[in-house]
DNA sequence: AAAATCAATCAAATTATGTTGATCCAAACA
DNA sequence: TGTTTGGATCAACATAATTTGATTGATTTT
């Protein structure tokens, strides 16, 4: 479940799963409204197993949950999972704005 | 050079450079202000050519930006670039919260 | 119960990333 | 000028991520 503050391992996860194009059409795929895996399969061209990867490190990293219904799954967008990264990069931003070293002379 | 709107290419490339432990560090080594390659070496305990590799993947994907002065090689963090990532996701997630699709029945 | 469908998983093959040590080039120093 | 130092790059190797096709287990349909 994602939280308030990522640990830097969740977030990196989350990071590499975002980090590819057919995850990042998977994500867009989703951005409507939940959809079982074959209408995904068949949105995004892709063959069953190979959406099934991507589908697992989407869902791995936090981005995706899903539930079953009858003999289908559907997955649908986690949705606090983007704003917290959005809130980790944030957080990592600010540490690297800091003024620079005070004078060290 | 980061602008604006950054193309799905160059985010996934920023991710994907974020998304590694070591890269991290140097981030983080560079929070304060440049430093030459040959303290980061020495700060992050790396050998030569495994940090220049990580400098050159934060380089292209954006993050850090380079200068010469004399035989040293200084890297500081491009401010702009955690930014420019930051408001791509936030972008994403809007189109991402958008309602659900109308009742399709 | 048998056949069909949905989707996860596995092993094998492929591709991409990261590491190591060597080499090279430029700048600085002697 | 010869030598040293900082750092990029290259080739060879090691590791990790992805793809493919086959198998498996549920669930539904006939």
């Amino acid at each position: 479940m994602i939280q308030n503050t990522l640990s830097t391992d969740q977030s990196r996860q989350m990071l590499k799963a975002l980090a590819d194009p057919i995850r990042l059409e998977v994500i867009h795929a989703l951005a409507h409204g939940e959809r079982c895996v074959c209408d995904l399969t068949a949105d995004l061209n892709l063959s069953q197993s190979r959406l099934s990867f991507h589908l697992r490190v989407l869902r791995e990293a936090g981005l995706l949950a899903d539930r079953q219904s009858g003999r289908w799954i559907y997955y649908r967008l986690e949705p606090h999972a983007l704003a917290a990264l959005e809130q980790w990069l944030a957080n990592l931003r600010s540490r690297c704005t800091q003024p620079a070293q005070p004078c060290s002379d």
